[in-house]
DNA sequence: TTTATTGACTTTCTTTGACCTTAATTATAT
DNA sequence: ATATAATTAAGGTCAAAGAAAGTCAATAAA
C-alpha cells in the first residue's frame, strides 16, 4: 500500500498542474478529505514541498487563514534553479554569493539594482551574529531570494 | 472566506483614493454598513492602518462623533532616511517589516516586486536561527537594505 | 534505523459583545 | 435666562470565543 504522504504529495501536485503552479489550500479541509491528522499535511510539505524541491511555502493562521503552495518556475532559468537545488548547500559565503549575483547580472536575470539591493541584504555587515553562523543564514536568506525570484507571480 | 477584516481594509483604501488621503466615517455607520460588530472597525485600524503602515487616526466620541483617517504622504528619501536613522531601532519583527514594506509599495517608492524580494530576505523562514536574536539581525539586514536604496537614489 | 502517523498543546489572527468614557442635547430647577 | 441634571449619541477598551495553522514528541511502520 502506498504511503499516505505519497498520495497526498501527488494530490497536491495534481492541483498545482491544474492551477498552473500556484494554489492555496485549507490545512484542515486537506486533512479531513483523507482523512488524517492536521498535522499529516505539515509534514508531507515539509518533506516534499521545500525550496530545495523547488517550491515556495506561505502560509497565515487564525481565521480566514490558508496555506498557499507556489511551484517555482523551472524553465525561467536553468541556473537559478540549479542554484537553489543543488548550487548552494548549507552554507554560503559573501565572497561567493557575490559572484553568483554577478553571474545572475550578466545572463540577465536580474538588474544591477536588483543585484546591489539583494548583495546589501546578504553583506557581512547586514548580518550581524556570531561568523560561524553567518554562512548558514546568509545560504537560507540567499535561497529565500531566488525562490522569490523564480516565483511565478510576476505582479508581485 | 475572505477575512471581513481585509474587506473593510480595501473598502477604506478605496474611499482614501477617491478623497485624496484624508476621510471622515462613522464608526456605526461602517459597521452596520458590513453588519459587524462596531468594534471590529477598530480593529481594522489598529492592525492596518497604523503609523507604520503610514497612517493616522483622529477622532472624538459623543454627539456628532467622527474617526478620521489621514494617509501620510512623504517624500521618498525623507521617508528612508528617517526610517534608517530612527524609524528602526534595535530590533524589528517581520510583522513590522511588513508593514513598512506595504507603506512604501502604497507610496510607490519601491515596485511590488523589489517588496517580494525583500520580503523574503528578511521572511521569519529565511532567518533560520533562534527567535531571540531574529529581531536584530532583521534590524540590521533591513536597514543595510534602505542604505542601498538611498544610495541607489543617490545615484542618479 | 529511518520515515510516517498521530495527537496534545501552542501561537496567531479574527470576530463578538459587554462595559466604559466623552460630548452634545434636552429637560429641569432656580 | 441660567445653571444643572438627565438623556442620548457617539467612539474606546478589553477579554472571551472562535478559527485557523504550527510544533514537537511519542508511537508505529517500513
Amino acid at each position: 500500500m502506498a504511503r499516505l504522504s505519497d498520495i497526498i504529495e501527488d494530490f497536491i501536485k495534481t492541483l498545482l498542474k491544474e492551477s498552473e503552479g500556484e494554489l492555496e489550500l485549507q490545512r484542515n479541509d486537506l486533512a479531513s478529505y483523507f482523512d488524517c491528522a492536521p498535522s499529516q499535511i505539515n509534514y508531507v510539505l515539509a518533506t516534499r514541498f521545500t525550496l530545495n524541491h523547488g517550491y515556495y511555502i506561505e502560509s497565515r493562521r487564525g481565521g480566514g487563514g490558508y496555506i498557499r503552495i507556489v511551484r517555482l518556475d523551472t524553465d525561467k532559468d536553468d541556473y537559478l534553479f540549479y542554484l537553489l537545488k543543488e548550487g548552494i548547500g548549507k552554507e554560503l559565503s559573501e565572497q561567493e554569493a557575490v559572484q553568483h549575483l554577478q553571474r545572475m547580472v550578466e545572463q540577465n536575470f536580474i538588474s544591477k539594482r536588483d543585484a546591489y539591493i539583494i548583495k546589501s541584504a546578504i553583506s557581512d555587515k547586514a548580518i550581524a551574529i556570531p561568523s560561524t553562523l553567518k554562512d548558514g543564514i546568509r545560504a537560507s536568506i540567499f535561497k529565500s531570494i531566488l525562490a522569490a525570484l523564480l516565483s511565478l507571480d510576476e505582479k508581485k
